[in-house]
DNA sequence: ACTATTTCCTGGATGC
DNA sequence: TGCATCCAGGAAATAG
């Protein structure tokens, strides 16, 4: 399940492999659920479109493109993996995965292909600037921005974390490790919560990314970077994933609740 | 303006 | 072995 530090790692490696290169042509599958524009739209901008650049806002992986003198202005392709999606290069002999959405041929020979079994990824195009994902970035954000985004939220903090339209990148796993470090309970108001321990939080969320993103993102399903390796951030995780077993610190047993639907662990000594 | 709930999907795990 | 059922989860849609 991708997150921040995963599409980070993941753009990183295709920015290496595919910046430049040129796109000749463009398969899509029949499956509706991965467009976002009509297909014919994707198709008409990712066509002859030159890869400038590849970057991450959020949870989506941005293409930025350049065009030939018919189509001058420049465009982006905008991927989000959802769950289960994923960007393969491939060589054009390769055989096509089970659940292969779109398929771009590139000048170097190669292919870049999304592959998505579970079809909650999503493609979609824009004109360069028209993209703008909702929501602050979080290792970019300074305390007082922090601060205002929970001002007068009921809601727990944990959804709050997980709102991308006020923080985006966040996800499940980096949420719950994110309040384990600043031993805060996910079910807690986020508006109760007062500034310092915000600042602790903002502290936790930072450097959880940061540390998740040097290992190379979380695997714990079958997450693969863009040169299918794995992460070892899950070697990290101090409550995700952990129910029942003890905690790291004190030892008490990790619990898991649900919130908005989501699963949520934490120690209950550790965190008030 | 917020918040809570439901929906979309398939593969893997579980239960009988 | 086979079949049914449940669960995971991001974000959009819907309802309150």
């Amino acid at each position: 399940m991708p997150e921040l530090p995963e599409v980070e790692t993941i753009a990183r490696g295709l920015a290496k492999r595919v910046t430049g290169d040129l796109i000749e042509s463009v398969w899509l599958g029949q499956k509706k659920e991965p467009l976002k524009s009509p297909a014919t739209e994707i198709a008409a901008t990712l066509e002859h479109s030159c890869i400038a650049s590849v970057r991450r806002m959020g949870k989506h992986i941005v293409f930025d493109l350049v065009r030939n003198a018919s189509k001058p202005k420049p465009a982006q392709w905008i991927v989000h993996l959802g769950m289960t999606g994923r960007l393969q290069v491939c060589a054009a002999q390769d055989e096509i995965a089970k659940h292969t959405h779109a398929i771009l041929k590139l000048k170097s020979g190669r292919e870049l292909r999304f592959v998505d079994p579970r079809r909650f990824g999503r493609l979609s195009v824009a004109q360069a600037g028209d993209f703008a994902a909702a929501g602050v970035e979080p290792l970019e954000v300074d305390l007082d921005r922090f601060i205002t985004l929970f001002r007068g939220r009921k809601t727990p903090i944990k959804s709050a974390l997980l709102n991308q339209k006020l923080l985006r990148g966040v996800g499940n796993i980096y949420a719950d490790e994110s309040l384990f470090r600043a031993g805060i309970r996910p079910r807690r108001r986020a508006t109760t919560i007062p500034r310092e321990r915000l600042g602790k939080l903002l502290t936790a969320v930072k450097e959880v990314l940061k540390e998740a993103i040097a290992l190379g993102g979380s695997s714990v399903s079958d997450y693969v970077n863009a040169d299918g390796e794995r992460g070892f951030f899950q070697l990290q995780h101090c409550v995700y994933g952990r129910e029942a077993e003890p905690c790291l610190v004190c030892k008490t047993s990790i619990k898991r609740v649900v919130i908005g639907g989501r699963s949520s662990h934490y120690c209950p000594r550790c965190q008030k």
